[in-house]
This record gives C-alpha cells, structure tokens and sequence, in this order.
RNA sequence: GGCGCUAUCGUCUAGGGGUUAGGACGUGAGAUUCUCAAUCUUAAAACACGGGUUCGAUUCCCGUUAGCGCUACCA
C-alpha cells in the first residue's frame, strides 16, 4: 500500500485485563505511528458478547494512557464515546456495516451459504484427524443449487456464511518475517457468519481494517494463521492488502507463553506494585525489539517514537524478565521527580496509617522526601518501600531482641558495655538528637567501651532500628528525630525513645 | 496428526562470508561502608545439531531436533 500517512490499529477484546503481550502490541503500534506521523487507532473487539464486559473496556483504555500511549481515533474514557470519522470503533455497534457487506459477497458469488449442520463437520473432522489428514471443509455447500437453497431456505434452516477460497496459495508480506505462503488446501472455506447471524472474528476484523483503512497491521503472531482467511477477504473484495507484521510471542521463564502463573502479568498489577510506566514502556520496547547499535538501554518514549522501526523488531519470542524490568524500574525511580515519587509512594504508607492519605503539610511531605530518598535505592518496586521503612513507624524491641542473628550480636558482654554507654550519652543529648551530636557520642562510646567498628556500631543499630543492616546512621538518626516532631498518625519514636525502650525490654543476665 | 513460525552467553539483544562475536540484566570476585542497598572496577558465560554452497560459514541453502502458534459456527 503506497499512502504517505501510516494507520495503524489495536484492537483489544475487553475480555480482562490488559496484559503485556497486549501491551507491547499496543506499543509498537503507537511507535509506528508516532515514528512516521501516522494514525493510530483502538477499536473494541467485542463480538465475543459471552466474555466481552464493558468495566474491561475502560479499564483497558486507563491502563493505555497510563502507560502514555495516546490514540486519533476511538472510544474514549471520557465525555464523548468516542472520537474519529470512521467509527463506531466497536464491533458491536457496527452489525449492520458486516451484514451489508457480507450480501455484497453473497450476491457476487464470493461467498455461500452452508448448511452443514454441527454435526457433520465434527465427524468430517474427526475423519480427517483419523486419516492424518489437514482439516478442510469438504465444500458439500459450494455449489448447491439456488432451488435448493431456496428450498432450505423456505424450512428456515439455520445457515452460515463461507468464502469460496480458490485453488492459488494465499501469499503476503509481513514486515518481521517476510514473505510467508499458506496453500489454499490449509486455508479451506472459512466460516465468516455463524448461523446465528453473528459474525465471525477474521471477517470482521478484515471489514474493520479495510474500512478504517489501516496500512499497517502490526498484532500478535497467534494471528499469522489467521492472516491468509483475512487476505482471502480482501481479495473477494477487491480491496488492497495492507502490510501484516507479527509480533514474536511473550515467554514466561519456562518458555511457555506468559500468563498469570508466572506471576504479575496484568499492566494493572505491574502498576500496584509500583513499576513507573516508562520503565514498562522501556522493558516492553526491549522486549522484541533492538536499536541499531544494540548497546543502549534506556530510552524515553520520544527517543523511541524516534528510533522505532518494524523491520528492527525480532522474528523470534522472547523470555519476560522481570530482573531486568526491576532494574529498569530502579534506574526510572532514580530519575524520577521527587514530588512525583512521593505521590506514587504515599498511598501504601497510607494504606498501613503511617502517612495521613493526602499530602496534610510541607513539614510532613519534606519527612517523607527524605525518607524516599533514602530508602528508594534499596527498592525495585514502590510497594517494597513501606517494609524497608517499617523500623520507623513500628518500633518493637521485643522482637528485635527476640531476633537470632541480633540475639547473637547482643550476648557479648562488650555489646551491652557499649548499649550502656550509648544510653548515658544519649539521655543528656538535647531534644533532637543531631547527626554530629550521634557522632560525637559514638566517639566517646568507642573510648569509653573499647569497641570499635561492627561490635560498636550493631548494637546502635539494633538499638535503634530492630535490625543489623539499613541505612547510614547519618541520614537515618535525622529521618528518625525529625519524624518524632511530626503529628504522624503513627507516632514515630524519637532516638532516646528508642534507646530507653530498648535497654527496658532487654533482659539483664 | 496437518499447516505455520522460531533458533547468538542462563535471559534480552548487537553483529555478520574471514571479528579477540559487542552491550545490558542476572551471577561470581574486588573496592567502598558499622551493615544492607546503591555505586565503581572486574571475571565467567553464546552462534542448537547434521549436511551442502564456498578458498573459508556462526552468518547463505536444505534437513534434523526442540519450543511455540494455528488447526472452532473463540478472539
């Protein structure tokens, strides 16, 4: 197809959540477009009525914008159903616009009505699998004559619609793989109207293509078989074929496809875990796809949009993982604006009644910036945020105690030396205890108990924070002190809180 | 069973008739630190197999094997 401007379609079935096949189908649609000025459409494929929920629609479209992709023409979340002049963009409502069309090929000779009932296919099928044969209709329909038509007709027997293919293999080209050939004998007469009247997902979508005039059909490889029934289409019609390309297959780590037990899968809990969308949008444009060069790994979606090339994209699938993505996910949160992260981050402090929902006051939104960063190069998620500063908010010294490898630094007699000094200096400290007032103190307990490096430090540390690893003290006894001052919904425990807390909970020897 | 697609480090990939086959994630080691994380340095790690074509093939062709998809009056 020779047009200046590329349009482009996804076209989800609102029949759950949007996964990241789907969403990297989606991508790569969107770059196209964007990479050459093109349109990129989404039309809702809900011919499906059984399994196809409207709340699946919407939901599909907020995760979409969410990941930052934006579209010309579609069905909208907002006031308007929808926008574009070549709607409606669901199947649903565009009933008659098939049914019109589907006469056009009957009248024409393209197409006929089969009356084979269930029944006899199954067994046609049957025979053909006991033969080791390929499946095809046996054509009983194909040239039945018009009285005998009308005569089925007139009983009202229940009919389908076929297409006649011919006997030439059905050829086309596809951008990832090249050109690929099907023999007519494999395509068979397919079914393009249910005797139900509803009809079928390969004429639709080809009817929809046709008419929204997509240039470009760039979707999921489980389709490539289906392509040369759509190519048939196009020819009974006479329309031009657009470009297919096939998107490699998502693996999960046991190489078979991607699904909910391989774990999160759902853009939707990628998102609740706390992934930022640009390092999804990254990881997905990686997955399946190389950049000339092949030695860059991070790209903003405007570098992509300017890069991104279908004849770039892997013929081969491609293994999800997640290690990477958190790696990526770990780079964008560093990247990433501190108010923004903060107000990501705050709802799961929220959720445990650490943080007051709504950002309250400057003081306890500046705490908590500080706290993010701090705690935010120990994370690849968001949600893993609320467990790494849980000392804060949930100071438990019984447990601390309690713990085996802390039992096991707090046995030695120098350990309770040091503790004990630790404890004198700290309780004449003025009220917010400083950085440099900890330091100095940490000097003189060292003198004073002879301990130095780990032996001087763990106890502290598990004095303070429950555990024996976290943090630098210097950053952390501010965090602490600072939040004690704050009308937290949990209080925090100030640093001598602590200490005396700790020292009470121990049991002398 | 039939048809189709695919095959470079464990994973994502770059590359391409002659290369020390490059990068990244992950893994190991070291540096730093009271510790963990982060960070920096560094190491190990790949052309599935068998035939051709060719002076030469990981690269091109054909098979084999394996994986996946389709094989519906599902999408």
């Amino acid at each position: 197809m020779n047009q200046s401007k590329p349009r482009v379609r996804f076209a989800p079935s609102p029949t759950g959540q949007l996964h990241v096949g789907n969403a990297r189908t989606a991508l790569y649609n969107w770059l196209f477009a964007r990479r050459f000025g093109g349109d990129f459409l989404i039309r809702i494929e809900d011919t499906d009525i059984e399994r196809s929920e409207a709340r699946y629609e919407t939901q599909l479209l907020e995760d979409l914008r969410w990941l930052g992709l934006d579209w010309d023409e579609g069905p909208q979340v907002g006031a308007s159903k929808e926008i574009g002049p070549n709607g409606p963009y669901r199947q649903s409502e565009r009933l008659e616009i098939y049914r019109e069309h589907i006469e056009r090929l009957l009248a024409s000779g393209a197409a006929y009505r089969c009356f084979c009932t269930a029944e006899q296919l199954d067994a046609e099928r049957e025979q053909a699998i006991a033969a080791h044969q390929p499946q095809v209709y046996s054509g009983r329909c194909r040239s039945i004559s018009s009285d005998e038509i009308e005569f089925h007709l007139t009983k009202h027997e229940p009919f389908a619609v076929r297409l006649k293919i011919g006997a030439e293999p059905i050829r086309f080209h596809d951008m990832v793989r090249g050109a690929v050939e099907f023999a007519a004998e494999a395509v068979s007469d397919p079914i393009l109207v249910r005797s139900s009247g509803m009809p079928v997902y390969n004429y639709v979508v080809t009817i929809d293509d046709a008419l929204m005039r997509i240039t470009h059909v760039i979707r999921g490889d489980d389709h490539l078989s289906n392509t040369p029934k759509q190519v048939a289409i196009y020819q009974a019609f006479g329309w031009p074929l657009p470009e297919f390309a096939h998107l490699s297959t998502i693996l999960g780590p046991d190489k078979t496809r991607l699904s909910k037990r391989h774990g999160a899968t759902s853009i939707a809990s990628f998102r609740e875990m706390g992934i930022l969308p640009e390092a999804l949008t990254n990881y997905l444009a990686l997955l399946g796809w190389g950049a000339e060069g092949g030695t860059r790994e991070t790209f903003t979606m405007a570098e992509l949009a300017a890069e991104f090339t279908l004849e770039r994209v892997t013929p081969s699938p491609a293994i999800f993982d997640f290690n990477k993505l958190y790696w990526l996910n770990r780079h964008y949160l560093k990247a990433a604006e501190p108010k923004r992260v903060a107000a990501l981050a705050r709802p799961y402090f929220a959720a445990r009644g650490w943080l007051p929902e709504a950002s309250s006051s400057d003081s306890i939104d500046g705490w908590f910036e500080q706290l993010l960063a701090l705690f935010l190069p120990a994370v690849d998620q968001l949600d893993q945020l609320p467990e790494k500063a849980r000392f804060l908010f949930a100071f438990d010294p019984v447990t601390a105690i309690a713990d085996n490898e802390n039992a096991a630094v707090l046995t030695n007699d120098s350990a309770r030396k040091v503790l004990g000094e630790f404890a004198a200096r700290i309780a004449m400290l003025p009220a917010p205890v400083t950085a440099e007032a900890f330091k100095a103190a940490m000097t003189e307990v060292k003198t004073a108990s002879g301990a130095k490096g780990k032996d001087l430090f763990h106890p502290v540390r598990i004095a303070l924070t429950g555990a024996h690893s976290g943090p630098e003290f210097d950053k952390v006894i501010p965090l602490i002190e600072a939040g004690s001052q704050l009308p937290l919904p949990t209080p925090v425990a100030s640093v001598q809180q602590r200490v005396e807390r700790f020292l009470a909970a121990l049991p002398s020897r």
